[in-house]
DNA sequence: CATCCGTGGTA
DNA sequence: TTACCAAGGAT
């Protein structure tokens, strides 16, 4: 049986009707602490257990940027180009920023990119090139929210702070079998967090409770026989933990429908690119309309369009269907002007298309290999 | 609080 | 295969 961890709060003496909040026993932390010691993950942006070297604050909040809803595996080639071609602050805030988009190409959350140009600047600018190193500052700066700034100032920082992500959600609903939905027990679960978050070594607690998380105790079939905290948790205890966190139904997500343009001329591909804001926002991409829009878009120029195939997309709040359409032109109908140019077809890939257009390139290419008509 | 914002892996 | 989801933030 699991310890009994249950104790009143001051909450429930103003509400005595409600379920008794739940506070863990103090031995939490150093139970997770010595099991991370032997267990931790090997991750770029980590150093090496037993290395004294204190963490370098850049490394930490361009991984922990680049970690924002994406996994491990995509961050980490990501992580290594930056840092190899951005390698301080102040190189990436001298970066040209087309330059830097291109480089985010294919991660996603493209927002991410221009905060991330946006809050080295202002390092720069406003903190004379260093990370400043409190909670409250960190936030201040664009792109980085309650985690990240939470973490940044635990894993770089020493701070003690309450980090709190997917992973620390999960395990801690678990760990006091917390059966308040999403998102409503975002609060609560704050709370929660809060009180087995350790003084000493947050940094280490916050990333042993993301590895607990992303091993062990993951969203399906958790490994509870391997888990450092099994005979604290609750959630183990009602035989389901996979019951937890509680969530709210999700809507469906809609189907849209489009076009894009594969326009070829003198070896070269007509690309654009996209608004600051929204959907891909400051990203190159082909010609088109906007998507679920009335009106078709209009062809880039005259030609003889054909379709070369459809591209299947998933966004976060719908899918899409694109339709590309291509033509090729003897002669370029007219020359590079803003917001449009003609790029090479055989460097293709290097054009920073994010992955939707870069699948569309792919039709385009296989068309139109040398952007001669067929 | 709800919505918008990418992508690829997993069961 | 479909559905879910991952080191969230801005508005």
């Amino acid at each position: 049986m699991p310890v009994d961890m249950r104790v009143a709060s001051p909450e429930d003496a103003a509400s005595p009707s409600r379920a008794p909040l739940l506070l863990a026993p103090l031995q939490l932390a150093p139970l997770l602490l010595a099991w991370y010691d032997g267990h931790a993950r090997a991750l770029p942006w980590r150093t090496p257990p037993g290395d004294a070297t204190p963490p370098d604050p850049y490394r930490v909040w361009l991984s922990e940027i680049m970690l924002q809803q994406t996994t491990v595996a995509a961050v980490a080639p990501y992580f290594a180009r930056f840092t190899a071609r951005w390698p301080t602050v102040a190189a990436l805030a001298a970066a040209d920023e087309g330059e830097l988009m291109a480089a985010w190409a294919g991660l996603g959350y493209y927002a991410r990119a221009r905060n991330l140009i946006a809050c080295a600047r202002a390092v720069v600018d406003g903190h004379g090139g260093r990370f400043p190193d409190t909670e409250t500052a960190l936030r201040a700066l664009p792109g980085l929210g309650a985690y990240t700034a939470a973490a940044v100032a635990a894993i770089a920082f020493g701070r003690r702070a309450v980090v709190v992500d997917a992973n620390v959600e999960r395990v801690t609903t678990r760990l006091f079998a917390c059966p308040v939905p999403l998102p409503a027990a975002r609060p609560r679960i704050r709370a929660l967090a809060d009180t087995i978050t350790p003084g000493e070594r947050a940094g280490d607690f916050a990333q042993a409770m993301m590895d607990l998380g992303a091993s062990i105790c993951t969203t399906r079939k958790p490994r509870c026989l391997l888990c450092p905290l099994a005979t604290l948790c609750h959630a183990r205890a009602t035989g389901d933990p996979e019951a937890f966190p509680v969530k709210c139904m999700k809507k469906p997500r809609p189907h849209r429908r489009g076009i894009a343009y594969w326009l070829a001329a003198e070896d070269a591909v007509l690309l654009v690119r996209r608004p600051d804001k929204g959907l891909l926002g400051g990203m190159r991409a082909l010609p088109g309309g906007d998507w679920g829009a009335i009106a078709e878009p209009a062809p880039p120029a005259d030609a003889d369009w054909r379709p070369i195939g459809t591209v299947e997309h998933v966004f976060t709040h719908f899918s899409l269907s694109l339709d590309v359409m291509a033509a090729a032109l003897p002669m370029r109908p007219f020359a590079d002007r803003p917001g449009a140019q003609w790029w090479p077809i055989e460097t293709i890939d290097e054009a920073g298309l994010p992955t939707l257009y870069a699948r569309a390139a792919m039709l385009g290419r296989a068309t139109h290999p040398e952007g001669l008509p067929a």
